[in-house]
DNA sequence: TATAATCCCGATAATGTCACTAAGGATTAT
DNA sequence: ATAATCCTTAGTGACATTATCGGGATTATA
């Protein structure tokens, strides 16, 4: 229960924007908190947060809204999860960047073990892109690169 | 950063113990409270779990104190991070026992990821046992029953 | 039987994070 | 001008975490 509300809702408004397609209007932040049952109001800090991160850009006055600022295929869900996690150790003595030092000598075998936690959750997350998310969800959203010769299998 | 300080310490001292070994008398609360550095006021709530999960038995009195319960071989890291964490599971929507509903449709190829995550982790901490944390630590304790014909060394 | 060492238990408090609300400002198409 | 949209900051209540403290229960020993 690590990942927070913020974190969970921000990676439902990514996928929403993807499922909605890349359409002429930008989607608008109502729409989205609609899509993704979230509380309008906090959702505009995450919206921030995203565009200060470089994963949407916005566009303001009447029809302005929210753009995806890569392609789907680019965005994984380890990026947007950073965004609001911070760290993905499950300890601050197995981080990555900035490990604080054991008070107890023996602990390290711990760490290694929290270390492997940490390593296998990135991995995970990095092997995740939202195209693939908004496919698994029977998502509305092609690439429309992916389609060039050979009708793909359905189903 | 989701190990919480109690199920950080707890593991500390189930440690310590196992590299305490076995020795004719319990460990009392003070001593495993230096080895892991943990405030002993707090370490004793913490114990007092620990021996309602059954993972250590108390003795009171003078030369009182903590003993193991089972040998440090069926001890598993898991079991002792679930008396602390509850649900591993890094959201609430994605745990095995208990999992909550979406309330976004699409964000089910969501909780697929969060499935594996949750997978991943316990399947780590279940495959950790203290015997071997304990080796891993260079430490004190040996499995007599690994020695079978040699003598054991001293010390 | 008295003492002291130990574990046992519940109350409480400080601190911080989370999840959200609210209010007003900035931008821009019409 | 107007209205629709995004932008930013401040504030707030609920809750979990991380302890601390005081006294009670048990028991080996002198």
């Amino acid at each position: 229960m690590w990942i927070t509300a913020k974190t969970d809702y921000a990676t439902r408004a990514v996928l929403a924007m993807v499922l909605a397609g890349e359409g002429g209007h930008p989607m608008r932040l109502s729409e989205i908190a609609e899509r993704t049952a979230v509380p309008p109001s906090y959702l505009e800090q995450i919206m921030s947060q995203l565009r200060g991160a470089g994963i949407v850009r916005s566009e303001r006055g009447p029809a302005g809204g929210y753009r995806l600022n890569h392609p789907p295929q680019e965005i994984t869900l380890e990026r947007v999860v950073r965004v609001f996690q911070g760290q993905l150790a499950p300890i601050a003595c197995a981080t990555r960047s900035s490990p604080e030092p054991c008070p107890m000598d023996a602990a390290c075998s711990l760490r290694e073990v929290w270390q492997e936690v940490r390593d296998a959750t990135i991995a995970i997350l990095e092997s995740v892109d939202f195209a693939t998310l908004a496919e698994r969800a029977g998502g509305a959203w092609v690439d429309p690169s992916l389609l060039a010769p050979a009708p793909p299998a359905t189903g």
